[in-house]
This record gives C-alpha cells, structure tokens and sequence, in this order.
DNA sequence: AGCACGCCGACT
DNA sequence: GTCGGCGTGCTC
C-alpha cells in the first residue's frame, strides 16, 4: 500500500515550487490516485495541490495528513504528469505552471464539471435486511432496480442525501465517478467526401499511411506551396488513422480556427470531432472537454492550448502551418507546440505531420538532415499558375519625384483592377496612420514616455497611441522641443493606405481590418462575408488579412511597405519576412483571372524579398541557413533568454549581473550575452535587461540552470526584478 | 501565495 | 506600557 503521497501545491510562487510530501489517510487509500487533486495542510491554512506520485516510504519525517481529495477522478493523466515534469525541466517554468497549461481554468475553480457522483449498489446490498429503517430500504431498492443514480436523480425520486450517507455508512452503496447523458448537438453541418488526390498528393498521402504503420514514432515534414492541398491530406491520413482504431489531434493556429474550417473537418467526421480554443465559453469548454474524456471524440481540432488535452491512443498529430509564430506560448510556460507534439508523439507511438507552405528553418533543416521524413508538393490543385511578382525599388521613385506611397505601378494596376470589377487587397504590417511623428527641423520624434518606442499616429481620433502599452497623447500642433511648425508623419500605416486610397479612388469601396477595426472574432467573419460578397472592391489591412482569404475575385496584391517586418533588429526578421510576402501572395491567383503581386520596399535586392518574388523557398532557406551558420544562430544552437525586468534601472541591471554571475561558472561551451539593454528597454515603465546563452544542445545544462534559477529565486532578500526564461524564444526584441 | 513572527513608532 | 506597521522566512 501507498502510505504517502507527493503533492505540487497549487499557488503559483517560486517559494513553493517542489514536491511535498503527505500521509494517506487509510480510508482514503483505495481511493487516492496520481493525477487527483487534493486538500492539504500548509503552514497555518488548507491550500488545493495536485498529487504527483504515490510513495511507499519518505525521508521526511514532519508529515501531514491529506486532508481531502477533492474530486473522484484525476484531472490529470499519467502521460500528463509525465508531460508536466518535462515541461518544467524545458521550458524552466514552474510545475504547477505547467499543470495549470494542462487544465482549463474553468476546471480548476470548484469541483471538475462532467463528472457526476454515481450512487451504486454494493455486493452486500443484495441479501440485506432492512426492516427496521424503510426509507432506506426503498432507496436501496431503487438504485438496485435502475442501476447506477445520480445524487441529483435520487432527490427527484424523494430520496434524501441524509438516507444515502447511511446506506454508504453500511456499505450497502458506493459512489463512484460517472458522467451525465451526453447532450447531442443539435446542428450536424453538411457531410462532405473524400477528394480525390492529385498524383504528388496521392504520394505524399502514401507516406503518411505508411508511416502510421510503424511502430515507432515518426516525423514527417509537408512542405506544399500554397493551394497544393494539405488539407486533403490531412483529412485522408486522419480517416486511415481513426481506421487503425486510433485518434488523432490537428493544430491549426488561433487565427484559422474559423467557422468554415470547424465545419469542414465536422463534416468529413461527423460526430467525432471535438473543437478546443480560447474563445470558447466555459459551458462549450467543458462539453467540448467531456466528449475528449469519454472517448467520445476521435478527432481533436485546436489552437496551441490543445496540445495538452488528455486525448488517448493517438496515432496522428498534425501541425498545419507549423511555422507560424501563434505556436510559441509568450508567458509561462513558455513552450513551443511542436515541440510538445512531439514530445507526445513519441510518446505514443504516433506520426507527427508538420505542413507548411514556408517551414520554419529549424524544420527544413531538421528534415534535410534526416531526421524524419521531407514530403514536398510544388503544384497547386487547380491548374493555376503561381502569381507574377512585381519588386518596385521606392528609392527609384523617389529619385524619379514620385513621393506617394503607393508607387505609380501600384496605382496603374489599382486603376485597372477597379475599373475591371476586380478586387485587390493592400497589405501593411503597421496598424494606424503613421508609424512615427517627426519634426522637419529639428529631428524631435514623439515618444512613448514610459516605453522606449515613437508613438504611432492615429488620425481618426486625433491621438498619438503608443502600441505597447496603450497610451494616448494629443497631436502637437507644434513640435515640444524647438516650437517649429514642420511636423511630418512618417512610415504608413493601415489608416494612412485607407485615406490614401480614398483621395485616389473616390468612390471605390474599401475595408478595413487591423485590431482597431476588427477586435472580436464577429467583426473579422463580418468583414470576410462582406468582402466574399463583393460588398467592398479593396481589402486593407495588417498580418490578418494574410491568412485565410481565398477569394477568386482578388486579382492583386499590394505589399505597400515590405521593409516593415524586415528591419526589425531581430534575427529571425528576414524569415519572417519570406513567410509574411509569401502568405500575402499566395491570396491572390486563385481565379480563372489569375493575379498579380507587387511589393513596394527600399530593400529590392535583399534575399528574402527576392526569393519570396520568385517563389522560391530554397533559395531563401540556402541564404538564409548559411547566415545562420555564420552567426550560428539556431538551428545550429540553441538560445536560452533571461529577461529581468523592473522599475529601477540600476536594480534590474544589478540582478542581472548577479544571475550572469552565477551562469558563468556552469555555461561550459556555451556563449554567455550580455546582460545587455534588450530591443525595447522600457515597456510601461519597466527596464528590460537580458542575457542570453547560446550553444549546441543547451538541453544537457538544464539541471544547473534549473538549479542556478532556484538559487535567484531564493536570495535574499529577493529582488524586486522579475526574471522570465525562454528556451529557443521566437522573438527577441 | 498567505500567514506568523519579529522588531520599531504613536496611542487608548 | 501595548497596538500595529510591514520586512523576512517558511510551509511536507
């Protein structure tokens, strides 16, 4: 028997951040299980914590009793157990952090909704004598008539809880966890069939079966340009799967968990599919949650959140547009989905799918390499051509005196497309009207005063905003430095391309979508039938209108301002920038019409705007790996960030160099930076300081650093700064 | 995270 | 003399 029990106590503090060990209470020693969630004595209070593991024995001898387990089943798995210690170890975060990632908050507050307490009749029940107390023995009866009752059942049927205490008091009845009827959906969308494959499709789709034939875990990359029909794929190689009688999860990103892709995989599997995101209500959460626990759904479709769900038997991950940077979770715990994935993959013994139009350089390389499989698909479903793109150099029209931002090959092919009934959608990674504010005279830019950052101008409502932490100034009228009255505004944003467009083209209709137009997830529908429908002629907007919009009618694509992402002081900025161009231009092309793209920039030779024109993934990856290989920058290592942040300057330096201190001695190989100012050295009046270690396979440190982490932790007297550690981070800015 | 313990200022 | 301020330290 399990006397004793390790339990992570549910408060989220580094002073609380191990294991404590607790005595099981004999009666409740049948019961307990690792994964449940318990009451227990800390200190001078009762806190909730999870149980980790039963023990046998213990060296610590100040023991406690558990006070009570809280709900009659785990809320974790043993696999998500196991999945939260590795977590922690990762991603250096705390385990109850890594366990709450697991659990949908709603779970965590009150009881475990979807699970019912089942009143049961024992084996004793049946030759008992109950003369003497009638009330019970027609409870009794009952529950050995109908089978399994709930508490709420029983009181419908006069039956009080006092009578069931005592019939529990006896033995005559258990209660054990069960779960309530499932309630059915009242809308099934349309059934929808299997496509047939194109040959390279078929093929590729031949590999993935295969794969899922093996026993061991494998990992396979499908880089499809756009249009070259994943999806398809994807479905097929769930169908096979859940056809070996296994499960399977699909990863898309936040933004693409729209209705339509709901319906779509609804109805190719109807019935089976269970839908996880963050938008969901806490009603529909549990539902969802419910019909995952009892093996009800087959097929899990989520964002990032749902790579945890407690979902058995999978034979299938897939990870579509497996480079986009929704993947990466920016608070703790910092993990990357992929990774995660593939942490259970091979834990289960299951195919991880990564598709991608523009893989990730750690992917390609990854799969280039060997490990796992490469599958790529170069031709679209539909026999259209990929769009010819345009480069316009913007310093040549400057040279020439054309000052617009919208250069004068742009303005022709507008003109056309609006006089054809055409429409065209104009991208610009920059919401608002100006990205700064400038006096001609003396040079003054307006800025954030409590983050290191110009504030961004937005012309609707006469304000100055500043895009990280929301604050709102007035426009001067005259420059707050030397009185001049030469005020310009500088680098356009979203309002700026719409005003710009409504004094060239009057009476072409436009939209709009940034944040500031399209915050819910209504208005972005909204938008998307309003443009289907040709309500509007132009669609303008940022990174959103990037994804997911496959409207035939779109015969151009304007990238007014491709330097944007690209002269970010980030090192995956190139990157970010060949998938961003390639994303927009795979929007347009999609009709009988065909379709054009240009992109306007001041870097028109730069490797990442030049391959992305040609649609060339591999020559951007060859120049883009090498740069990395030179710098070596992932993937040749990895980066680990600490971030330190705080009020006082002096103090976050101060930590910071203490903590830099520490890691010297245990870096070993690695490459210690900094602690340096980072990128944005203020954000709402916080100083950001970082160091960051760079090396080969810094996983082998993660104990010393672990341990060097504890250490910051626990001096004293603690530092008002605050750390935060990223593996592998995305951005470093 | 919370809560007790502890060691210094202004009060019924 | 005490009540209570919040810095410091601990919780199986």
């Amino acid at each position: 028997m399990y006397k004793y029990a390790e339990v992570i106590i549910d408060l989220v503090s580094n002073a609380v951040d191990r294991p404590f060990h607790y005595s099981v209470p004999s009666a409740m020693q049948k019961d307990l299980k690792p994964g449940m969630r318990v009451t227990v004595p800390l200190g001078s209070r009762r806190t909730q914590g999870y149980v980790i593991r039963l023990l046998r024995e213990t060296a610590i001898d100040s023991l406690r009793d558990i006070i009570a387990i809280t709900d009659p089943e785990p809320l974790l798995t043993p696999e998500q157990l196991a999945l939260a210690h590795w977590l922690s170890m990762r991603c250096y975060c705390r385990i109850i952090d890594a366990i709450h990632a697991m659990i949908p908050a709603s779970f965590r507050k009150g009881k475990q909704p979807g699970v019912i307490q089942l009143i049961e009749a024992t084996p004793a029940a049946a030759t008992v004598n109950l003369d003497r107390a009638p009330a019970q023995r027609e409870a009794l009866h009952l529950v050995l008539e109908k089978g399994p009752l709930s508490r709420s059942e029983l009181a419908r049927l006069g039956i009080s809880s006092q009578i069931i205490r005592s019939l529990e008091k006896k033995d005559l009845v258990k209660s054990t966890a069960g779960r309530p009827a499932q309630v059915k959906k009242e809308k099934v969308p349309p059934s929808t069939k299997p496509l047939i494959m194109r040959n390279e499709q078929a093929n590729c789709f031949e590999q993935v079966s295969e794969a899922l034939e093996l026993p061991q875990a494998q990992r396979i990359l499908l880089h499809g340009i756009t249009a070259s029909g994943k999806t398809e794929i994807y479905m097929q190689s769930i169908a096979h799967c859940l056809g070996q009688g296994r499960t399977a999860l699909i990863m898309v990103p936040e933004i693409a968990l729209t209705p339509q892709m709901i319906e779509h995989f609804e109805g190719r599997f109807p019935g089976l599919v269970a839908v996880i995101h963050s938008r969901l209500s806490v009603a529909e959460k549990n539902r969802q949650w419910q019909t995952i626990l009892s093996g009800e759904a087959r097929v899990v479709l989520g964002a990032r959140s749902a790579v945890f769900v407690p979902l058995d038997n999978i034979g299938l991950i897939v990870i579509d547009e497996e480079h986009e940077t929704t993947y990466k979770q920016e608070e703790a715990p910092r993990y990357h989905t992929r990774d995660v994935a593939w942490w259970r993959a091979r834990h289960q013994r299951a195919v991880l799918l990564l598709g991608s139009a523009t893989p990730s350089l750690e992917s390609y390389y990854r799969a280039l390499e060997g490990d796992g499989l490469l599958l790529s698909m170069s031709e679209r479903v539909t026999p259209t051509q990929l769009p010819p793109v345009t480069i316009v150099d913007m310093r040549k029209e400057l040279k020439e005196n054309h000052r617009h931002i919208f250069s004068r090959p742009l303005i022709v092919e507008l003109t056309g497309v609006l006089e054809r009934g055409e429409q065209a959608l104009l991208f610009i990674n920059r919401r608002g009207f100006a990205g700064f504010v400038l006096c001609r005279e003396c040079g003054y830019v307006v800025r954030c005063p409590s983050c290191d950052v110009s504030l961004t101008l937005h012309k609707d409502r006469q304000l100055m905003c500043c895009h990280y932490c929301a604050r709102e100034e007035s426009v001067p009228l005259t420059c707050p430095s030397c009185g001049g009255i030469k005020i310009r505004y500088f680098s356009a944003g979203t309002q700026r391309v719409e005003d710009e467009m409504k004094k060239l083209f009057p009476s072409a209709s436009l939209i709009r979508m940034d944040s500031d137009t399209t915050s819910s997830r209504q208005a972005h529908e909204h938008f998307y039938r309003q443009f289907r429908d040709h309500k509007a002629s132009v669609l303008i907007g940022t990174q959103m209108i990037a994804k997911g919009f496959d409207f035939p009618g779109v015969t151009l694509v304007g990238v007014v301002a491709a330097d944007t992402t690209l002269n970010l002081p980030d090192f995956r900025a190139p990157e970010r920038t060949f998938q961003l161009l390639t994303q927009v231009a795979g929007r347009t092309g999609r009709g009988p019409r065909g379709g054009l793209v240009i992109v306007q920039t001041y870097h028109p030779t730069h490797y990442s705007i030049r391959a992305a024109a040609g649609h060339n993934y591999r020559e951007f990856f060859d120049q883009e790996l090498e740069n990395r290989r030179q710098l070596a920058y992932p993937p040749f290592s990895d980066l680990l960030r600490f971030l330190f942040r705080g009020p006082d300057e002096a103090t976050v330096f101060e930590a910071a160099n203490w903590f830099t201190g520490l890691l010297e001695p245990i870096a070993g190989e690695a490459e210690i930076l900094g602690p340096a100012p980072a990128s944005l050295y203020r954000i709402k009046e916080q100083y950001r300081v970082q160091t960051i270690l760079k090396g080969e396979a810094l996983t082998r440190l993660a104990p010393a650093i672990k341990k060097v982490i504890r250490e910051y932790h626990s001096h004293k007297p603690p530092w008002p700064t605050r750390l935060a550690v990223d593996f592998n981070p995305l951005v470093v800015l």
